[in-house]
DNA sequence: CGCTAGCGATACTC
DNA sequence: ACTCGTCGCTAGCG
């Protein structure tokens, strides 16, 4: 999944933080990974179709630990699928299968224990599920939206707008969407990593400095993306410095033709490159939901071409009109079949509301919530919270817990501007050199033979010059 | 020596 | 044809 081992190579420009310093702020978070991590623990009972809301209580659980830090969460979830990742997708789902029938078998022969490990290798996150999930969060008063198509690109797209002030996720591919602050591997207790893209030219290992929004994502798709697997001997490393050699694509696949130590054919290389080019529109213009406008969008805007001349854009999926987008995106309906769904609650749901209730009784949750004290937060190397699991929060149809008085304090902290972060110029000033500007081989330029590298390059050019045709709003859109 | 790619152990717990 | 794992270790490549 995502940018394979980006994250181990931005650790260094990360910053450890607690989810509390989004206090009285909107975040979004990548629901997915929450619901994975939940369905462990219930990983037989799902498979075997019997009802449960241990899930459910996971995710609320954190929903919760936001909601004490006065942090608003927005749950994002995934929609429907893109055809470019199918293959993957079919592959997962043998996988799958065949992990349950071992469990099952396993389950029979009376080794529960072992059929428990093979449960929770099948563990599959399903579209009612989630839903589950969404019915529990409109009760609970959580603000949520569904994805046209991948979440990934629907946080990025609320945090560059300013919807939100960041994104909660796991997924590297909020690097590669331009999302500007994702704060990764939070725990139950919110300390996690966050990473901005402004912080990348200070990263150590792997260098981003005088790298573009679009020599960024050349990297990530590379190193190998969903929507395209690398080259082979190719990974982040080697993408890393041929990009920061070459800057753009069609140079580097120039470079690597002639490079005798791939044994790239030209064929190879002009499939590749026009996979890529997909894979950076997919990127570029993916399907996202706006929730001022309600209506569908592009992450960034397709370039205004007359005509549609360009061929075929379905790799980007479908576009539902607006009447559509409204009732997925929303929750009302499910994104694959686009049917409404019952406004009867689910097994699971009614289930995670009997628990709660048990939770709640005796204690009014309004009074919870506005008498728990900041301080049950507890610094000893690392965060504890101690005393917000009791605390469920007032449900939609109780009006909100009334706001504290904010003090001049508070409200400066609210109004202060974001951390101190460098300048994002260098971020935008990289102006291409001349074609292929290269600085240096990768080779020693005496193995290179320049006669035949210059023909072959001549005349790929012509094929790789496809490549160039995508104006890229999003490097100057946002730096 | 740097790097890629594959492997096995591992997940969760109010 | 009804939603994505990840980490650390290492063999083996150039």
């Amino acid at each position: 999944m995502g940018i394979q081992g980006l994250l181990q190579a931005l650790k260094s420009s990360g910053q450890p933080i607690n989810v509390s310093e989004y206090k009285n702020q909107k975040v979004a978070i990548d629901t997915y990974g929450w619901l994975h991590k939940g369905c462990i623990q219930c990983a037989a009972e799902l498979a075997q179709g019997i009802p449960t809301a241990k899930y459910i209580q996971f995710v609320m659980h954190r929903v919760n630990l936001l909601r004490h830090f006065k942090v608003i969460p927005v749950m994002v979830f995934d929609g429907g699928f893109l055809p470019m990742k199918k293959e993957t997708e079919e592959e997962r789902r043998r996988n799958r299968e065949h992990n349950v029938q071992k469990a099952m078998e396993l389950l029979r022969s009376g080794n529960r224990s072992q059929a428990e490990d093979f449960f929770q290798r099948a563990v599959d996150v399903t579209p009612l599920m989630a839903h589950s999930l969404m019915q529990t969060l409109r009760e609970e008063g959580v603000e949520f939206f569904v994805a046209p198509y991948e979440a990934d690109a629907q946080l990025a797209y609320l945090a560059r707008t300013g919807y939100v002030s960041a994104v909660i996720s796991e997924d590297s591919d909020l690097i590669a969407y331009q999302s500007p602050r994702v704060l990764y591997k939070m725990d139950k207790f919110g300390n996690g990593l966050e990473i901005q893209m402004v912080r990348l030219p200070m990263n150590k290992d792997l260098n981003f400095n005088h790298f573009t929004p679009t020599m960024i994502l050349t990297t990530c798709i590379m190193a190998g993306c969903d929507y395209l697997p690398g080259l082979p001997g190719i990974a982040l490393k080697t993408a890393h410095r041929l990009v920061k050699q070459y800057r753009s694509i069609e140079c580097i696949l120039q470079i690597l033709l002639a490079e005798s130590k791939y044994s790239f054919t030209p064929q190879d290389l002009v499939a590749y490159a026009s996979k890529f080019q997909q894979a950076m529109r997919t990127f570029h213009h993916h399907y996202v939901y706006d929730p001022t406008t309600r209506t569908i969008q592009n992450l960034t805007p397709c370039p205004d071409t007359e005509g549609h001349v360009e061929g075929d854009w379905d790799f980007l999926g479908h576009r539902m009109d607006t009447a559509t987008a409204r009732s997925v995106c929303e929750g009302y309906a499910n994104p694959y079949t686009y049917e409404l769904y019952s406004t009867e609650p689910t097994a699971d749901a009614r289930l995670y509301r009997s628990h709660s209730g048990r939770r709640l009784s005796g204690q009014d949750p309004r009074e919870s919530v506005a008498a728990a004290p900041l301080n049950s937060v507890e610094l000893m190397g690392q965060r504890k919270v101690t005393s917000f699991f009791s605390l469920a929060a007032p449900p939609a149809v109780a009006p909100a817990a009334p706001a504290l008085p904010q003090s001049q304090a508070t409200r400066a902290e609210f109004k202060a501007p974001r951390p101190k972060s460098p300048e994002a110029g260098d971020l935008a000033l990289a102006t291409a050199p001349g074609p292929c500007g290269a600085k240096r081989l990768i080779s020693d330029a005496a193995d290179a033979e320049p006669a035949p590298a210059k023909r072959k390059r001549v005349r790929l050019s012509r094929y790789f010059a496809v490549l160039q045709d995508d104006t890229s709003p999003g490097n100057a859109e946002f730096d």
